[in-house]
DNA sequence: TGTACATCAGTGAACGCGCGTTCACTGATGTAC
DNA sequence: TGTACATCAGTGAACGCGCGTTCACTGATGTAC
C-alpha cells in the first residue's frame, strides 16, 4: 500500500472532519469557509483543492459517510433482542443514543435537509428513503407489518423516518439527561405509536 | 400621522422584503449580507443599524411577521365550507396555495427552523406550537375531535403540524403544477389520514 | 540494488473583493413658543 | 402663523479583515530500467 495514498486520504479525512467539527460548534454549514476548514486540518487554504472542487463538492462527500452512520444504527437496533411490544420505545431510546454518538453528523443532516443546495437536499432525502426502504424490509423480517397490504407498509416506513428526522433539529438543541429530551422522547415514541395504529387500521376503515 | 415615522417603517419593510427575497432566491439566511439587503432595500448600509442590531434581530421580526402568514392561512382554512369526508384533501390543497403565495416566508421558515440560530429555532418552534393549539380549537368547533381525550387531541394537532411542516421543505422544491407535486400532495394526505387514523384508535388500543 | 526521472500533495505569496462596523455629517421633518 | 431649535433617518468615507482562487514552487514518494 503505498504511503502516498495513504497520506493523502488521511487529509482528506481531516478536511472533512474539519467540516463537521465548525458545523457541531454551531455554524450553519453554508457558512464554513474554505480557508477554516483548511487551518482546522493543519493545512495550507490551497492544499483543498487537492481533493474538493469546492464546498458542494465536499458537503456531498460527507452526505455519502451519513449513509455509513445510518447503516451502524441499523446494524445496533438488529443486535438488540427486542421485546416486540417496548419496540418503539426501544428503538427511540437506540435513536437518540446514537444521536449523542454521532452529533455533527446529525447536526450536519438536519441543516441540510433543509437549507443546503438543491444537490445536497436531494442527495439527503434519497439517503432517507434508502434507509425507509431498509427498516420496511428489517420489519417484514421480524413479520411485524406482515399484514399490511405491501405500499402502506411501506408508506409506514418512510412516515416513520420522516416522523424521526422531524424531530431530530430538536433533539440536537437538548442536553443529555435533561428533563426535556425526556418529554421529546415520550413525544416521539406517541407519535410513532400513534402511525402505527393509523397504519393497523387503514384497511379497515373506509379507504 | 407623522410622515418621518411613517418612512421609517417603510424602510424597515423594505429591509425586511429585500432579506426574504434573497432568501428566496436561493441563499441561506446565514449568508445574507446587511450590504446585500441594504442594496436591494436601496439605502445605503450604515442605514441598516437605524433598524435592526444584526442580522438575528431582522430575523426575529421576521418570524413575527410569520405569525401573520400563519393565522391568513388559518382564516382562509375557516372559510372553506367543508365537506369533513374531504376536509383533509381540501386542507393540503389550501395550505399547498398558500405556500406558493408566501413562498419566501415558508422557505425563510423552514431553513431557519433547522439551521438559524438557537433563538430563531425556539421563536419558530413556539410559533408552530400556537398555531398547533388554534388548530385545536378549530376541530374541537367543528366537533371533529370531540370524542378523543384531550390529550390525545392536542398530541394529535401538534403531529398534524409537524407532518405538515416536514414535508414542506420538498414541497418548496417542486414546481407548482408538476407531477411530483401530486404525489407528494397525495403522501401528505395520507400521511395525516394515518396520523387521524392512529388518534382515533388510540383509546380503544391497549395504551 | 542503484540510478534517473516522473508524479503530485502540500506550500506560500499574491490578487482583488465584499464584508461588518465606526464616525462625523446633512438636511428634511417635528416641536415649542 | 412664523421663527428658532431639536430630532434623527439616511449618508458616504474609511478601516481592517477574512474570503476564494491563481500560480509557480518544492521535495518526498513512486516507478522504470
Amino acid at each position: 500500500m503505498s504511503t502516498r495514498l495513504e497520506k493523502k486520504l488521511k487529509t482528506r479525512h481531516n478536511l472533512m472532519s474539519a467540516a463537521l467539527k465548525l458545523v457541531e460548534e454551531g455554524q450553519h454549514f453554508s457558512n464554513v469557509s474554505i480557508r477554516e476548514i483548511a487551518k482546522n486540518a493543519q493545512v495550507v487554504p490551497t492544499s483543498f483543492y487537492r481533493h474538493f472542487t469546492d464546498m458542494d463538492d465536499l458537503g456531498l462527500a460527507l452526505v455519502d459517510e451519513l449513509s455509513l452512520v445510518l447503516r451502524q444504527l441499523m446494524r445496533k437496533a438488529r443486535q438488540e433482542v427486542v421485546n416486540p411490544k417496548l419496540i418503539i420505545a426501544n428503538s427511540v431510546a437506540l435513536y437518540v443514543d446514537h444521536v449523542y454518538e454521532n452529533r455533527s453528523f446529525f447536526v450536519f443532516m438536519s441543516q441540510e435537509l433543509t437549507g443546503g443546495s438543491a444537490r445536497l437536499r436531494e442527495s439527503i432525502r434519497s439517503e432517507l428513503l434508502y434507509f425507509a426502504n431498509e427498516l420496511a424490509a428489517d420489519l417484514k423480517r421480524l413479520n411485524l407489518i406482515n399484514h399490511l397490504p405491501l405500499d402502506i407498509a411501506d408508506q409506514l416506513c418512510l412516515q416513520v423516518i420522516m416522523t424521526v428526522a422531524m424531530n431530530t433539529p430538536e433533539l440536537l438543541d437538548l442536553d443529555k439527561g435533561s428533563q426535556a429530551l425526556e418529554k421529546l422522547q415520550q413525544r416521539m415514541e406517541i407519535q410513532l405509536r400513534m402511525v402505527f395504529l393509523g397504519a393497523a387500521n387503514w384497511s379497515s376503515s373506509k379507504n
